[in-house]
DNA sequence: GCGTTGACGAGGA
DNA sequence: GTCCTCGCCAACG
């Protein structure tokens, strides 16, 4: 695993979130043991929508729930759409029960990887 | 090799 | 509760 690049390590990571689930840039990041590198896990996000398999960044937010990441997309509202797809509500760019509908990787991953 | 960038987070006022 | 400042560290030019 040391060949993945941390951009990789992300991207595993986020492939990894249950459909109609979300996470911060943070938990990734402390999972991956770059808690402080939290924006880098954004950062990396750039090129979720080239590599393949595509990655889904609509569900990974900011530690507020905010879709942050939006305006990266192809439209404004393709992030919201796909998560209101997957049973994700989203009210004024924010998950809405976004504590409840956290995944934490750390605990449902264990020690996987 | 250096400086800048950045979809963040935590702490303080 | 909100707003501001600092830190964090890998990738990019």
């Amino acid at each position: 695993m040391d060949r993945a690049s941390f951009y990789d390590q992300v991207y595993q990571v986020v492939r990894l979130i249950p459909k109609g689930r979300v996470t911060s840039f943070g938990a990734i990041a402390s999972y991956l043991g770059t808690k402080g590198s939290s924006r880098m896990v954004g950062y990396a996000m750039n090129g979720a929508g080239v590599v393949i398999p595509a990655v889904p960044a609509h569900r990974v937010v900011n530690r507020n729930g905010l879709l942050t990441g939006k305006f990266h997309f192809e439209t404004l509202t393709k992030m919201e759409e796909l998560l209101a797809l997957e049973g994700v509500k989203v009210v004024d760019d924010k998950v809405v029960d976004f504590k409840k509908l956290y995944w934490n990787p750390a605990e449902e991953l264990d020690l996987e990887r």
